[in-house]
RNA sequence: UGGGGUGUAGCUCAAUAGGCAGAGCGCCUGGCUGUUAACCAGGAGGUUGGAGGUUCGAGCCCUCCCGCCCCAGCCA
């Protein structure tokens, strides 16, 4: 008589009945005639107890045998027990191996990062980077579940492209029949070709960027998040980033606070998110920072640090707007009320986890657009049917970008974005 | 690319002032009926990142090379 098969989440419904659950081993302790083992199955931890007078020679030496992450089947009757990880156990009647693992390379203790990293493809399986990457998922299904819920049509950019973006140099060329191509850095330009067939429209997916950078806050290839609304201004952009933090921020603390608790994570400084996020202009933002010490002058972009002193005036993130022109990219729209200005904005996440949204009005006339293309020494060719979108109903529009492993980084705490990409890709990294 | 740090057992790290290369974890053997990274006893496991140099003697000092980490720049 076979036991039904079941998964942990669902064992409350099996108090008292025999069940099969399958999963991995995490941990075996054997005590003599008693013998404990944790199995994960992808939906919780389940313990079974294994007594050594109650089950068959070959299960009890199967059982005890059993080693970190084999796969098994473990048939038990259900108890609820307070000392069980899971608030229930299995008390076992039978192990079936499905899977052995031998010398499995992490071990439930410290290790360093570049250890776990040359093995990320096993690392994925403990706790705190299940916790991360399922914080990732529901990030992003939120953001889908509210760009659809406001009426955004959802378009796919192509990663492969001829020469076009928002600077060379930081592209990753590659061979296409013969061309030469990229991949792309952003499908902004893109969902700006859409946006008079949808009005309001989004590409979701992963970009590419050659930057030697190694900092905390860089991979060479992330995921990013660009709407792209007609008719909307610098100011309705930015009421729509922050209208899209705090339904994500609300959303993780609502859906998975087991998950941030298992990071640690402090959900005070969660809780504290809400409408209406600080704005200073960027002229009000260098004062501030050069009164905290920094010798940032008007004109350079603000650094990391800068951005860190910024963060640090409030609790919740601060939207610092309209930037010196020759500090951002040529399709910002000039701002009309000064013009050593251009009309856009950077979200600024707390605890030091910068710039997680950048965002603008995009430039519609085709005259200035054509003049900035001129003053930065672009390639006037690659930009043809881009300007086209000025030549045929050009009209006011404004879209942000936001990077997904930055966003959760910060909803996790975790010091590094690296942890919450499934596998990253790192300057000096392109496997596993 | 610049600045700072680091590299010793499978992993995480020690090693006085230049003087016999160690511990914990993991692994193997044995013991234990309620463990939560169990515990107790025993065992195996090393070209100290690489090359050269100084010295009676180098894990330690010097030169060059390599890997990695952190910070800065670039950005999301």
């Amino acid at each position: 008589m076979a036991a039904p098969q079941t998964i942990v989440r669902e064992l409350g419904a099996s108090v008292g009945r025999s069940v099969t659950i399958r999963g991995w081993v995490e941990h075996v302790r054997v005590h003599g005639r008693v013998a404990f083992l944790v199995v994960r199955d992808g939906t919780g931890l389940v313990q079974g107890v294994l007594l050594r007078k109650q089950l068959s020679a070959e299960a009890w030496e199967l059982g005890c045998a059993l080693t970190h992450e084999s796969c098994v089947a473990v048939t038990g009757s259900v108890q609820e027990d307070a000392r069980s990880p899971g608030g229930y156990e299995l008390l076992v009647e039978d192990v079936r191996l499905l899977g052995a693992s031998v010398d499995f390379p992490i071990q439930p203790k410290e290790h360093g990062v570049e250890f776990l990293l040359d093995y990320r493809h096993l690392w994925l399986r403990s706790s705190a980077q299940r916790a991360g990457l399922r914080i990732r998922s529901e990030v992003e299904k939120g953001i889908h579940d509210f760009l659809h819920e406001r009426d955004f049509v959802r378009i796919d950019t192509p990663i492969l492209t001829g020469a076009i973006g928002e600077s060379a140099g930081t592209l990753f060329e590659t061979e296409y029949f013969g061309e030469r191509a990229f991949l792309a850095q952003t499908g902004q330009l893109y969902v700006e070709a859409a946006c008079p067939a949808f009005r309001k429209v989004y590409c979701f997916g992963p970009t590419f960027r050659a930057e030697k950078s190694k900092t905390r806050r860089h991979l060479t290839e992330f995921w990013m998040l660009e709407p792209e609304v007609a008719f909307a201004d610098s100011d309705d952009n930015m009421r729509l980033q922050e209208e899209l933090v705090v339904y994500l921020v609300g959303r993780t603390l609502e859906r998975c606070s087991g998950d941030l608790e298992v990071l640690g994570r402090d959900l005070s400084a969660l809780e504290r998110i809400q409408a209406p996020f600080p704005r200073v202009s960027y002229t009000e933002a260098v004062e501030i920072v050069r009164e905290a010490g920094s010798d940032t002058r008007w004109g350079a972009d603000l650094g990391g640090a800068d951005e860190t002193r910024i963060a640090e005036h409030f609790d919740r993130p601060v939207f610092v707007y309209n930037y010196p022109k020759g500090a951002k990219a040529f399709y910002m729209k000039e701002n009309p009320d000064d013009p050593r200005t251009v009309l856009c904005n950077d979200l600024i996440a707390p605890e030091g986890y910068g710039e997680i949204i950048g965002g603008s009005q995009r430039e519609d006339d085709l005259d200035r657009l054509t003049a900035r293309i001129d003053e930065e020494k672009l390639p006037a060719e690659a930009y043809g049917w881009y300007l086209d979108l000025r030549r045929y109903g050009t009209f006011p529009h404004s879209g942000f970008g936001l990077g997904i492993e930055r966003f959760t980084a910060w909803m996790t705490g975790r010091p590094h974005i690296r942890e919450l990409i499934p596998f990253p890709r790192l300057m000096n990294r392109l496997t596993p």
